[in-house]
DNA sequence: AATGATTTGTTAAATAACTTAACAAATTCT
DNA sequence: AGAATTTGTTAAGTTATTTAACAAATCATT
């Protein structure tokens, strides 16, 4: 599964440059023109890294962070700025940015500092436990608690609600959720995840607070409320 | 699965405190006080790493490292060498050696080279191909060709071949398989081994070169001649 | 070397995991 | 509104894995 970037650039001519760099580097890029745009793509999309220029057209870099950061604790964000830019500005903003460059940049910085928030994403192994409503999940022993009851989950089971769990209250394409769970996404592995859908259902029908809502042909939902 | 470190060391204070600290880290150490028993001792276990001392009494740590070297061409090795050697000297035996810590050291600094080679060794991901005999064994897509036939491998037996295949002529325990394989190491898991071990036996029954060889109450050994 | 205990080899039966089929219901498209 | 597509659900079918059963081999003890 390619690494996918939200990049943020008005200048077309280096939005494009950029792009097409790191797609020649492996990653799946996304490229907005502008803040308004890229916080609507971000609130559809699940996006692994964010780069955002700072000067941008109806919503700038910053802003346009603090609302992905609230929404998101974990994105890496990597700023772009200008070189006019005092270092002592930047720092005050730093608020949300993991990381910031300054233009004019070369492409392999870019791509290295990239690579390094991969592999911290990568090293830290993500949680195996979570709580989902009055559920508590521990994935490495595949046990789904509830009060005193116990239910012991399928591998395949388990791997399915740790991906919703992930992004819980994020909508999921059913093609993320088949090409991680199954490897592969046909007719029939689609058919089997609904199968499973179906049952994770029945697994949390006692906490109705919570629901595994299916958006028509896009994906699914593991939503609290 | 712990990470398993030979250690020599011939001054058994020295030799106590290492062990001790790198026991904490949670490795698990086996502390040897000769060139001599470690070699034996390296015959007959797996060892993730290897530490040794250069002064050693019966076998040096030199000679050692080249035996060791010959047997097994991945396993990292780390000399402990005294602050009066010269660094040239140490350079032109560094034939096997992968690095080399000066005496008197802090453990810290041992502790942080054992955990760069963990950190390489677990990042190159280990061969999905292997020759066995006449045999090709592909682990990603769980396939057992010989000539023109092909077996599709359940994934269990898959992961069971690979980690035969990975020390292949070389006794892996019981313990260790099933640790690995089945997560557990208890009566059954340890029969359902036995199953799976015997499947494996008929897949590879084309090629009279390859045994699978039972250790009685050790372990087994996929053996070419 | 004979005895009994333990471990292993092998086949078959039982169980569990996962997929496919079938049909009803919901959603989207025209 | 009607057709096409997607999803929800149950059940049947298939495959993977475990457990049982018994024979054979190995080991420990006498």
């Amino acid at each position: 599964m390619k690494t996918k970037i939200l990049l943020v650039e008005d200048d077309s001519n280096l939005g494009f440059v950029i792009k097409d760099n790191l797609t020649q580097n492996g990653f799946d890029v996304y490229l907005c023109e502008d803040g308004e745009m890229a916080w609507q793509n971000f609130q559809h999309n699940h996006f692994d890294i964010a780069i955002f220029d700072i000067m941008l057209p109806k919503l700038d870099g910053f802003t346009l962070a603090e609302k992905v950061r609230l929404a998101n604790k974990e994105i890496p964000i990597i700023f772009l700025t200008a070189k006019s830019m005092k270092e002592d500005k930047i720092k005050g903003f730093q608020l949300g940015a993991d990381d910031y460059i300054v233009k004019p940049f070369n492409m392999e910085e870019l791509v290295f500092r990239i690579k390094v928030f991969i592999k911290r994403t990568a090293k830290e192994p993500s949680a195996d436990l979570f709580q989902i409503g009055s559920y508590q999940f521990n994935y490495l022993n595949l046990e789904l608690r509830h009060e005193i009851s116990s239910k012991r989950l399928t591998q395949k089971e388990a791997n399915l609600l740790k991906l919703l769990c992930h992004r819980k209250n994020k909508m999921v394409k059913r093609e993320d959720l088949l090409k991680q769970v199954w490897g592969s996404n046909d007719y029939f592995a689609g058919r089997s995840m609904d199968v499973y859908i179906s049952k994770l259902r029945k697994y949390l029908i006692h906490d109705n607070s919570i629901e595994i809502i299916n958006y028509h042909g896009i994906g699914f939902m593991l939503s609290l409320k």
